[in-house]
DNA sequence: CGATAGTTTGACACAGCTCAATAGGCGTGG
DNA sequence: CCACGCCTATTGAGCTGTGTCAAACTATCG
């Protein structure tokens, strides 16, 4: 590390040090000064799973980034039956940038780890920085695509291949860190198989048979029931139905 | 009208007078002068039902506003099957603000008027006037809305549902000039049964087996198969399942 | 060690798909 | 003006994938 890193990583504040999202997230638009004063206005929490942060058609004044775990975006018709419609996982933001009101609930899906910000202050921000803006839509555009797409799975897609594009959705995700992995993959499910039918437009029945029906076909091995391995990463891929 | 309201108009130039989506669409967020130097850089054109605005993975170098008609936007998985991901209606805009390639294809489904700039004057225009920014990121907000209040249908709806809760969509977009509207409400399907069963997951033998089921219930009446009238709309919103 | 929540498995029903035949709308050409 | 053909929509009959309901199994926690 050269003396000019060490003196431009001083300037970040304590506070964010360490934080993992701090160059992907909004944050990363922001210089050490910046940063210093958003930092003063943010706090970090840890959230147990379950946890509803925001409600359905409930005013919310903060945003937050993602730092640990996952956000569940869920959609409910008045007679129960209900619609997860994204899933958010680190350095995702949870709030809307523009309207206060929600049209949707946000739950921690699993423990989560985040860093809420004033709603207010980001707007400034993002009103005077084009660069923290232009993350926002980077972001609701990344967003929109991420539902696009799910929209062909829900559509279009048989149980089976749905299971397979979900897997492969999670273990994108949770395993962001390693860059390419060879062999095995191994990851804890973020979601319950009732989460993962509503995430599907499938019931939890036909999500549990689909799981063993890739178990059997050696795709994958379920240890658990939380804890998958993905043995032959090709074969699901094309269980997924590309 | 006053004097004031006069001069302000004659300063729109030309070509842009007479644009019904001015206010509405990106073009609200410039001034008279700025508008003026955008119109030279654009131009409006008639395409035919059915033409390819842009294909799946191509890259393209403008960003057209609908004026008039309806753009499909539709993913396609390997073997052929179909789902369409999106509708645009005047004054949404077709093609995107940051990404040059497109992840999925945009065709006319009637016959449409559109306004196209390159997206390189678009982008400097977002980049200089935070107006122009927020404009783009409301529009994304919106149809990012709106792609999953349509997960929500696609996954958790029934065929009579879904056909519903697609008429009542339609109604909305194609009667947005006149306000409130009591009494029939009667429009023209922008789409073959072929296209509503691709955006509703469902086939054409479906969808018109669900709309003859809402014909002989009394909520509509099918005209020449693409003339629909609406004659019982609380009944209508009902069978779409709140 | 029992209680509770989540998961798996089975048997059966039914919504929606497939395949196939018929009907309707519209343009072209005789 | 009618006849023909094309394309789209409708209707029918049977099949199948997924939902429903119910029971057994597992894990976790007090």
């Amino acid at each position: 590390m050269t003396i000019h890193q060490k003196v431009a990583q001083s300037e970040i504040p304590l506070f964010c040090q360490g934080c993992k999202v701090r160059v992907e997230g909004i944050c990363g638009a922001l210089n050490p000064s910046q940063l210093t004063a958003l930092s003063k206005q943010s706090h970090r929490r840890i959230i147990d799973a379950g946890t509803e942060l925001i409600g359905e058609r409930q005013v919310s004044h903060t945003i937050s980034t993602v730092l640990y775990g996952v956000v569940r975006l869920t959609k409910t018709l008045s007679d129960g039956r209900q619609q997860i419609v994204g899933l958010q996982f680190a350095p995702d933001f949870v709030g809307q940038p523009l309207a206060a009101e929600s049209s949707l609930s946000a739950d921690a899906a699993t423990e989560i780890l985040i860093c809420s910000f004033p709603r207010s202050v980001v707007e400034r921000l993002a009103q005077d920085l084009p660069d923290v803006g232009r993350r926002f839509l980077s972001q609701a555009l990344k967003e929109l695509d991420q539902a696009r797409d799910w929209m062909v799975t829900l559509g279009r897609r048989t149980a089976l291949e749905k299971v397979a594009s979900f897997l492969l959705l999670i273990t994108r995700n949770m395993n962001r860190s390693g860059g390419e992995h060879v062999g095995e993959l191994r990851f804890e499910l973020p979601l319950t198989r009732c989460d993962i039918a509503d995430f599907l437009g499938l019931t939890n029945e036909t999500v549990s048979r689909q799981l063993t029906r890739l178990k059997s076909e050696g795709a994958i091995r379920i240890e658990n029931s939380r804890h998958i391995i993905v043995d032959d990463l090709p074969r699901l891929e094309a269980q997924a139905g590309r």
